[in-house]
DNA sequence: ATATAATATAGAAAATCGTCGATATGAAGG
DNA sequence: CCTTCATATCGACGATTTTCTATATTATAT
């Protein structure tokens, strides 16, 4: 895959703030509309979508339109992804012939 | 286990800017120096100092003193926690009976 | 066509983050 | 004790992020 440094940090991003958590929460539900996120999530229509735009560009969630609703889900592949990239990150391969006596 | 929303942020904004993810692979090869992991990263002392620090905290990375010289691994421990954490969040238990019909 | 409803985008204010130079701390060696 | 060296902390500044209000877009229904 060899994803960059930069590749991972959007991936990673999605996780740092409390609401897209909290989000990612809702969505272990299964699949849910962005007006039910709306609802259950104290802030204002425009700041989920911000926060849904951040969360579909990290691969981890998934969108899809229907007539004039948005629904997202967790997505698989995505999710994956991560959790690969974050146990290829935890490999130590090294012995840390260190250093500076 | 049980982590709140807030103590997962914790742990994934240490892979949220490049020059941590930099040093976290840095790490990949073994145990580092302060000094070695400054000599590799162009930038100043107490810019790594603060990367190290958010790494710690994110319980990803430990750090041992040794003498004047710290030295930092990746911690199995941490990143075994991370991967759990990233798996459990990912789980999908619900089928989505949306919604907005 | 017009109105309504769901979502996205633009632009600005406020908060957070990354970076630096200056300085403090703490350990080792003369 | 005093100096030197490695690292940590402080305070400031610019860049990025989060959030909001206002407005645009797109789809449905009358």
């Amino acid at each position: 895959m060899e994803l960059t440094n930069k590749q991972i940090t959007v991936i990673f991003k999605a996780l740092c703030d409390e609401n897209r958590v909290q989000i990612f929460r809702l969505l272990q539900g299964g699949e849910k509309c962005a007006c039910k996120l709306l609802e259950a999530l104290q802030c204002t229509q425009p700041t989920l979508s911000h926060h849904m735009k951040i969360l579909c560009d990290s691969g981890l969630v998934v969108g899809r339109k229907e007539g004039k609703w948005m629904y997202y889900s967790i997505s698989a592949e995505g999710t994956l992804t991560a959790v690969d990239v974050l146990r290829e990150l935890s490999k130590v391969s090294g012995s840390g012939e260190c250093c500076c006596k």
